[in-house]
DNA sequence: GTAAATAATTTAACAGTGTTAAGCAAAAGT
DNA sequence: ACTTTTGCTTAACACTGTTAAATTATTTAC
């Protein structure tokens, strides 16, 4: 019974690609353009085998932004590792944060938008191996010296992804005017903040 | 003639009643509950009926965000009578701004919100007599005695905006978790971008 | 190898969406 | 009184997510 691994292969190229497909689409025409019968056709199957697979539109779009999250972490986690001063790290961790909502601008919207029943912080805090950890393991390493809560270091990382989520989110509606603006306003902020934690 | 009044005088009332429609089901069921037949049902005509007085469903939804841009800036107006300090004044504005973001939350979200295909900044930054000129004003005024340009005050007030935002958006999205945390951290974040208009 | 059972996939349908065109009844103009 | 315009509705189209039934293909049992 061989057949049995191979057909389990064939369920789990099936997940994958309404995963891809969807990811296509959005990318292609936007998320209000997603639509169960556009992912079917580009899997070349009918609409109603997608529910096979997830239980409707809804588990499709939490598993994308899982998906994003662990993508996040992933490139967060790289970032800390090309520096060796804390304070560095964390610049650098941010700024992948930042190019992350730019390459992925689909997924951020998903991930940290309005609209779609995802939250965010919660999740992405308390979570281990999620980027708010990993930053905030930053931030506690920084503020080691003055004994810090973990209500401050919270509050901290809080104010961080505040300023640098709406950075974000106003760029993303108006897409891109003036980069190198935006770019200074995201250094001057950091810089800010990660000043504050030490003095 | 004066009937043509009259009649007038009932199209307009219509128009209004769609919009107050539009905002009443938003505020009770959410905007992905808005539909153009739930509104026909409310000022009891069929759903074609709303055609005559907008375009089309994203007609209502501009001109709801539209009302909603002047009674921000209403606010917001109101909210800098009430100090004299330039910097008070400042303070007392985005408060203003903030508190807007909570008591019409779902206009905010239709003003700033991801999703929609309002814009926010240029609009808002550009058109006199919106919070976005009121706030500029100010800032120029308090920066006065360093000859700032045009683009280093759409530069602050930018990450004015920016900061407090993402702090809304967050907030948003995971409806008020510790509301004086927030409020501590707006409070923080202000004071400092506000010093740096000064040093 | 053939028949029964099971799995895989599709077709048809329901209730909803935004939007447009056709039809109808009442009012206005001549 | 007849025609035209206005206000409004019904019917329809092309979509949406989702479910149930029907169909086809594959596996299992004998």
């Amino acid at each position: 019974m061989g057949s049995k691994e191979r057909i389990q292969r064939l369920k789990d190229e099936n997940r994958t690609n309404i995963l891809d497909a969807a990811l296509q689409i959005v990318k292609e025409e936007g998320w209000q353009a997603l639509s169960m019968r556009k992912i079917a056709d580009i899997i070349e199957y009918t609409a109603p085998m997608i529910y096979e697979y997830f239980a409707n539109k809804d588990a499709i779009l939490t598993e994308l932004a899982n998906q994003g999250y662990l993508l996040l972490a992933k490139k967060v986690k790289q970032a800390k590792s090309t520096e060796t001063d804390l304070e560095k790290q964390l610049e650098a961790m941010w700024f992948s944060y930042w190019d992350f909502a730019f390459e992925e601008r689909e997924l951020y919207q998903l991930m940290f938008g309005i609209g779609t029943a995802c939250c965010g912080f919660e999740k992405t805090y308390k979570c281990a191996e999620s980027h708010g950890k990993l930053i905030s393991d930053v931030i506690r390493e920084i503020m080691k010296e003055k004994n810090p809560s973990e209500e401050l270091i919270c509050r901290k990382y809080f104010t961080y992804w505040s300023i640098i989520h709406g950075l974000i989110s106003i760029n993303l509606v108006n897409q891109g005017n003036g980069d190198n603006t935006n770019q200074e306003v995201l250094k001057d902020a950091i810089y800010g903040i990660t000043r504050s934690l030490t003095d």
